[in-house]
DNA sequence: TTCGCTTTTTATCATTTGTTAATGCTTTCT
DNA sequence: AGAAAGCATTAACAAATGATAAAAAGCGAA
């Protein structure tokens, strides 16, 4: 339990310093969740009401067109900050799905408990500021790479922004993410 | 003046609405600004400290790299929303251009005077959090635009989200924009 | 292990896109 | 008006990517 409240430390660090005793409280009021290698914990569609960060494990975000078509939007590798709920939904239902790619250890909240603790401490409304703007940056970055690299160049970023990620997960999501076909991605990784 | 007020009303019914008392007042601290083709709002690099809405004319929203290219991330028509100054900044300083494509009117504020004036006004406060998800909403479409459309199906999707861009600009911040080269982008346009 | 399923690679061909360069068309400025 | 600069199109070729299909490799369950 230590260790896992250490994680939680780190994941929080990320984004903003928060004082011990701040720390100490929004611990309290998390539940630590194991999550199965290909369960989801958030459906695309599907009412949700919950912040999230991973501790371990490694998880993707994607959504899902009418033609079943998944897209991948994101990769968390552990101790990642998931994207905050009123983003990620509409009217309550979110517009994308997360899922464990592997065996995961996440933090939840309800996010009206996490909105309320948020209006008494100063400090984790500077969280919550820096949480997005990470975001905001994360999907500036994203566009950039889309529309500035080949494929070749993606794949290279991506291996920078997701080392051994190859190894890890099917590359299928890989080039979901790349946007290229599996095939692209087979022969960029044999070539040269 | 009417008009003016008119367009300022428009632009902020587009995130949330406003009571009348509440726009009234918020429309006393903006500052209207008339903008020439070609110069520059918001410049990377640059100290900047002021919230804008683009009440009529045309922007577009860069980064330019190390080597001197300009990636165009976003286009403003008419009564746009720009990105919150606290997302676009890195320690003050602005990491992207927002630039006039035609002469163009602009209402800034002082980031400090739109923040105490938020936390007096509730409705302000949901108009904010409104601008954000439709900021990363926007960005979220951006990337599956990307990893999902050849350039042909960029062009199209281009078309519909900015009736008659064509007419309006240079083709190469289009072809920017796409992620294509001119040549590209004007095979496509003179095919089929 | 062996079987069956999924994932990845390889091959072939068609299509798209990039690169370079030349040309023609506007626009702008003097 | 004329010159200069910028913008857009076209052409020709090279390179990258997509589509399809088949083979190979990896993985999990019985």
């Amino acid at each position: 339990m230590a260790e896992i409240k250490k994680l939680f430390a780190q994941v929080f660090s990320k984004n903003a310093p928060l004082s011990p005793r701040v720390l100490d409280l929004i611990f309290s009021l998390f539940k630590i969740c194991i999550i199965e290698k290909g369960s989801e914990i958030v459906s695309q569609g599907r009412i949700n009401s919950k912040e999230y960060f991973l501790l371990s494990g490694f998880l993707h975000e994607f959504t899902c067109d009418e033609k079943g078509n998944e897209t991948t939007l994101d990769f968390y590798p552990a101790q990642s900050t998931f994207v905050p709920n009123f983003c990620r939904t509409n009217n309550n239902r979110s517009i994308l799905t997360v899922r464990a790619l592997t065996k995961s250890v996440v933090a939840e909240i309800d996010t009206t408990v996490f909105g309320n603790t948020r209006k008494k401490y100063a400090e984790l409304d500077t969280f919550s500021s820096s949480v997005i703007i990470n975001l905001y940056k994360s999907k500036l970055q994203k566009q950039i790479f889309h529309a500035t690299k080949s494929g070749k160049g993606k794949l290279e970023q991506l291996r920078k922004d997701y080392p051994g990620i190859e190894n890890k997960i099917p590359l299928t999501y890989i080039a979901s993410y790349l946007g290229i076909t599996n095939v692209s991605l087979s022969r960029l990784r044999n070539k040269k």
